[in-house]
DNA sequence: TCTATTTATCGTATATTTACGATATTAAAT
DNA sequence: ATTTAATATCGTAAATATACGATAAATAGA
């Protein structure tokens, strides 16, 4: 991109950003709603349900903790992977904070 | 990519997903925010908010809109732009959904 | 009518993401 | 000790995203 202005923008938005950019692709949405639902945890479960290459569920195990979503732990020859509840609650909260703002105004519509 | 791999995921995934990335970027963030607040919806008055040039804020109202997350009307000379609440409500919902989820599991984790 | 304003679109350069195979690393099993 | 298994990382190719300037298109205003 020429430049990167993301930085531009206000801490939380470019915070709102990131969690949302952590969930935009489906492989991610997926391990979330594994994990979530604690069907496993173990890296080599999520990389048999899904349609990937380990490597990539790898990678995109990586983002999703990056970004704090999720957080892993070394299980003797297995990797086993958590939702972080403190990110994960943080980032509902702001997507719920949107939700409130637009109810407030749910009324009125200029288009 | 050499391939995509999306097509290979549930609907809800994949709808979710593109939901999250709508808002994966900080400027769509406060765009959608200044919408939100309705403190204006004319496309000139949020190329000045933003530090972006007049053609990008235009290519990420069309990426919402893309979305479904907002729509725009022609109104003579200018362009306005409102949230679609209809599918805000329902990116939120899937949002919410997650939530639930994770609440009703949040006492156990295993790492 | 002619000019200015507003916005969308096109073309393009650069950055980032996605995906895989190959390989390294570490623990388990034999 | 050697082999097998599980996972992370590296290298790389291809696809997408981001950003801008230039330009087109259409209305508003003079």
């Amino acid at each position: 991109m020429a430049q990167n202005k993301k930085a531009d923008f206000s801490e939380i938005d470019q915070e709102m950003a990131n969690f949302a950019k952590a969930l935009s692709h489906p492989a991610r949405v997926a391990i979330i709603k594994i994990l979530a639902a604690q069907s496993s945890c173990i890296c080599g479960e999520i990389v048999e349900v899904l349609p990937l290459a380990q490597s990539t569920v790898s990678q995109h195990l990586k983002e999703l903790q990056l970004a704090g979503l999720v957080k892993g732990t070394i299980d003797g020859n297995k990797s086993c992977y958590c939702i972080n509840w403190e990110t994960m609650q943080q980032a509902i909260q702001q997507f719920n904070g949107l939700l409130n703002t637009l109810n407030d105004r749910k009324t009125f519509s200029c288009c």
